[in-house]
DNA sequence: GTTGCTGCAAAGTGTTTGCACCCTG
DNA sequence: CAGGGTGCAAACACTTTGCAGCAAC
């Protein structure tokens, strides 16, 4: 793993008087070695097995923390529950979820993206961010 | 009202050995009535007002209903609760909340569309369905 | 008179919070 | 050694479910 993340993560944190602990660096590191949309619950089972007395809410607080200082991006596919995803370093994309496997594949039109803008300024409205999720099922699943 | 919404829904519960009752009639009504973009609370307490006996577990299970047979939409904008879209007779399309007021505008871009099919090809993915939320301020809240 | 429907309350889910103690800076 | 961080359990918000009585067919 890159050091760079954990960087822009102690960075944040001495910016805001805020303090470096050993569970905030396991969280980073469980977080940085998932696959990348994990759940909670996940990222939480993961850390477990190396370190069992990391409690949930732990996680849960480490998340928005890396959500704040730009390392994680909360996302929600609608299936009751928070997944993030690795955002440093990472250009904007949307998602294809294959609902028989699970799979995500990741892409970016930039036509798409434009064709967003304009159609927004038609209706006088400012986009501060989006999301476009492409349902079905993947090459391997139909 | 056109009565039509309440053919579809009579049909689809005769169809399948299930019953009329004046509740559901009356949750259907109140749907049809609501804005566009409903959550459960927000019908709940509109029915409240005219038929306090009915409970909150009858109108999931009759929003649940009217969402198999056809007429309801079951939406999730990430605010943690599910809100529900008038669909009998009604295209596609997508929406940008304004994330001030709350504000929602439907819109639709055929070429959108089309470059998402065009993307899902290049990616043997075959979509069942999609949603493209632009979050963002209105033009009145900007 | 079956069988499905309702209202209520209880149970479930995923997430947040209050608090006493602990640890970083 | 002050103030934030942690684990735990309780609280939360939203949704689902079990059940006894009720109503539609």
């Amino acid at each position: 793993m890159a050091n760079n993340e954990i960087e822009v993560l102690e960075d944040y944190i001495t910016r805001n008087n805020l303090k470096i602990t050993s569970q905030r660096r396991t969280v980073l590191k469980a977080f940085l070695e998932s696959e990348k949309h994990v759940s909670v619950e996940e990222l939480y089972s993961s850390i477990s097995k190396s370190e069992p007395k990391i409690g949930l809410a732990t996680v849960y607080r480490t998340l928005a923390l890396l959500t704040k200082s730009g390392l994680a991006l909360e996302m929600d596919f609608g299936d009751g529950q928070k997944r993030y995803e690795h955002c440093y370093m990472h250009a904007h994309h949307d998602h294809m979820v294959c609902t028989e496997c699970g799979k995500i594949i990741e892409f970016n039109h930039p036509l798409i993206e434009k064709f967003q803008e304009d159609v927004a300024k038609e209706n006088g409205f400012t986009i501060t961010s989006h999301k476009l999720d492409l349902m079905g099922t993947c090459r391997d699943c139909s």
